[in-house]
DNA sequence: GCGACAG
DNA sequence: ATCTTGTCGC
């Protein structure tokens, strides 16, 4: 698909200090409310005419000097695969709470250079929204390439849910919204992403939820709303597990 | 100084 | 993210 303009570039030879600057700029250009050009109700659906969904995630050999990231893409259309495709880049960025973009999307934006499909939707393993400077991995990378994301992470960055997150339900919703004492670029209030229990056991053993957020192009309820069209008989949505499994077995 | 945080 | 065997339960 086409190439992401440089104004965006997550260049991980900035200081800390520009990098946090990039990052107020994408949240200031990234769209958090809806503005899809297809129907989210129709994701997952079984037909040729729904919505293509792109998987992303990484996988990382440092088994080599320079790591090496393999970042992978799965584009899936109601329980089909699509297209496969990956890239794999040499990597010398840590890994550092907030600034997570700056380590991966270099190689995500290859991958999604050699990929023959134009995605409706793309959903990153990481953060949108919900991040300190609301410019997570799903934010940066939606932004970039103008392509509506979600971001579905496995743990909380920031941000407080309202209410009790224990014991909840399967596919009951948590909004998570900034409070006072978060460190969070938005006003007191305003919600920037969904606790989802996308799978819970019938016992008593509990399946950690999943922490779903806006991108770019979409607002948090319909983000949580078509993860859970996304998803099958696992925790994560179908096109983040698919593309999980095909990182490990390209790398 | 303490806290503490995606992958 | 990655390193890793067995083990508990449906």
């Amino acid at each position: 698909m086409r190439e992401p303009p440089a104004r965006f570039d997550p260049d991980p030879s900035l200081s800390r200090a520009a990098m946090e600057a990039l990052q107020r700029d994408i949240a200031d250009a990234a769209v958090f409310g809806d503005d899809l050009p297809f129907d989210p109700a129709r994701v997952g659906d079984g037909d040729p005419e729904a919505p293509v969904v792109a998987g992303v995630d990484q996988a990382f050999r440092t088994d080599r000097d320079p790591t090496v990231a393999v970042s992978a893409i799965v584009c899936w259309r109601g329980g089909e695969v699509v297209e496969r495709t990956h890239a794999a880049v040499e990597v010398d960025f840590p890994y550092v709470p907030g600034l997570l973009s700056f380590r991966e999307a270099g190689p995500i934006l290859a991958a999604f250079g050699t990929l023959d499909h134009d995605p409706d939707l793309a959903l990153f393993d990481g953060s949108g929204r919900l991040h300190f400077r609301q410019a997570g991995l799903a934010t940066h990378v939606g932004t970039a390439l103008d392509v509506p994301s979600v971001g579905v992470a496995k743990s909380l960055l920031c941000g407080t849910p309202r209410g009790s997150v224990d014991a909840l339900p399967e596919t009951a919703r948590v909004p998570i919204e900034v409070r006072e004492d978060d460190d969070v670029d938005a006003p007191v209030g305003t919600v920037i992403g969904y606790v989802y229990q996308s799978r819970q056991f019938p016992d008593s053993r509990r399946i950690n939820p999943l922490y779903v957020s806006p991108g770019h192009r979409i607002g948090a309820e319909t983000a949580v709303g078509v993860v859970a069209r996304c998803g099958g008989d696992y925790k994560l949505p179908e096109p983040t597990r698919l593309a999980d499994a095909y990182a490990d077995e390209m790398k």
